[in-house]
DNA sequence: AGCCAGGCTCTCG
DNA sequence: CGAGAGCATGGC
C-alpha cells in the first residue's frame, strides 16, 4: 500500500464543506462526505486509487489536503493525473465572483448566493458516470435512485481493499457494455433503463459517443442535442450529464420537476409553476444558469429562508 | 394502501 | 401529431 499527500489551492471563494455536503447520503464504500472528509475511488491509467480530501484553508483562501492511496506506487505523472481529477471534481478553477456579479438583478438569487457563498458544483470523475447515474435517476425519488446506484456500483464496479475495507470504483464502460440487461434489472432498474444503460455504454466503449469531442464544443446546446440522439436520453438527462459530467454550467434550465418545485417555493410563494415560467425567471440568472439552478436547489437543502 | 418522486419511450386515437 | 400508459423502488 502506497500513500502520498498533496495540497491543492482553488480560485476563491470556495467552501469545501458546503460544496461536499450534498454527499451526506453517500455509501461509505463508494463515495462519502463525513466529518469534513470526502472520499471515493478514482481510476488513474487503469489502476484504482483511493482519494480522500479535506479542507485546510478558509473560504477566501482555500486549500485542500489530498491523500492518495493505491496498491502500486504512483509515478509523478500518475499523481498529476489524480490531482487533475480532484481539480475537476471540485471545480477548483471556477471563479464564482463573476457569477455573483451576474445574478445581481435577481433579488432572490442574490440573497441565496450570500447565504451559500463559496458553493461550487461537484462533478463526477468522468462524464460516463454522470450519464449512467442520470439515467438511473430518471423519474424516481433520490432515495430510490441512490439505493439502486449503490447496489449497481457494488455489483459491477472494481473493488480496492484499503486497510481491510472494500471500496468500489464506478464501473468502466466496457463492463456495462458487455452486461446483459437482465443482470441490470436485478437491481431495480426498469427493463427500459437497463437497455438505455447497456446501449449507451456500448456507444462509449466503441467510441461512437466521444465525450472528449463533446467537451470541445463551444455551444452547450450542441452537446445537449448530441446526447439527446441517444435512446433513453431526453432533455433532463442530457442536462444532468452536461452539468455534472462535463461541468458546463451555461445551459438553459428546463424540464426538471425538482427545479419547478423549488422555484415555486422561492419565487411564487408555493404556487405551482410551469417550465415556461421557470424559463422567464431564469432569464435574470446570467450566463451560468446551470450554476444558478444548483444554487436554488441547494438553497432548499440548506434551508435558506425565502 | 396508494400515490408520488429531479423522465422517457412507445403506442394509440 | 398529442396525450397517456407503463415502468420499479422508497417514503410518506
Amino acid at each position: 500500500m502506497y500513500t502520498c499527500r498533496h495540497e491543492l489551492s482553488s480560485i476563491p471563494p470556495f467552501d469545501f464543506n458546503l460544496s461536499a455536503r450534498s454527499f451526506l447520503t453517500g455509501d461509505p464504500q463508494i463515495q462519502k462526505y463525513k466529518n469534513g472528509k470526502y472520499w471515493q475511488i478514482i481510476r488513474v491509467k487503469g489502476s484504482l486509487v483511493h482519494l480522500s480530501v479535506r479542507a485546510l484553508g478558509t473560504v477566501d483562501s482555500p486549500l485542500l489536503l489530498v491523500k492518495l492511496q493505491s496498491q502500486e506506487e504512483l509515478s509523478a505523472s500518475d499523481q498529476k493525473v489524480a490531482l487533475d481529477i480532484v481539480h475537476f471534481i471540485f471545480n477548483l478553477q471556477l471563479d464564482l465572483n463573476s457569477f455573483y456579479e451576474e445574478v445581481q438583478n435577481d433579488k432572490i438569487l442574490t440573497k441565496v448566493v450570500q447565504h451559500l457563498r463559496g458553493l461550487k458544483t461537484i462533478s463526477t470523475a468522468t462524464p460516463f458516470e454522470a450519464l449512467v447515474l442520470s439515467i438511473i435517476e430518471q423519474q424516481i425519488s433520490q432515495n430510490a435512485a441512490h439505493r439502486i446506484e449503490q447496489k449497481f456500483v457494488k455489483q459491477f464496479g472494481d473493488v480496492l481493499q484499503i486497510d481491510g475495507d472494500s471500496y468500489y470504483a464506478f464501473p468502466a464502460p466496457g463492463k456495462l457494455a458487455s452486461a446483459r440487461t437482465a443482470e441490470l434489472r436485478e437491481f431495480g432498474l426498469t427493463q427500459r433503463k437497463a437497455e438505455y444503460i447497456c446501449e449507451a455504454s456500448r456507444k462509449v466503449a466503441d467510441g461512437t459517443l466521444d465525450f472528449e469531442k463533446l467537451r470541445s464544443y463551444d455551444d452547450v446546446n450542441d452537446i445537449i442535442n448530441e446526447l439527446r440522439k441517444i435512446r433513453g436520453i431526453g432533455i433532463w438527462t442530457a442536462q444532468m450529464t452536461t452539468v455534472s459530467g462535463l461541468q458546463r454550467l451555461d445551459y438553459y434550465p428546463g424540464g426538471d420537476l425538482g427545479l419547478r418545485r423549488v422555484v415555486s417555493h422561492y419565487y411564487c410563494r408555493g404556487r405551482k409553476v410551469t417550465n415556461h415560467e421557470v424559463h422567464k425567471i431564469a432569464e435574470k440568472w446570467g450566463t451560468l444558469k446551470g450554476l444558478a439552478e444548483s444554487y436554488i436547489m441547494a438553497a432548499e437543502r440548506e434551508k435558506v429562508p425565502v
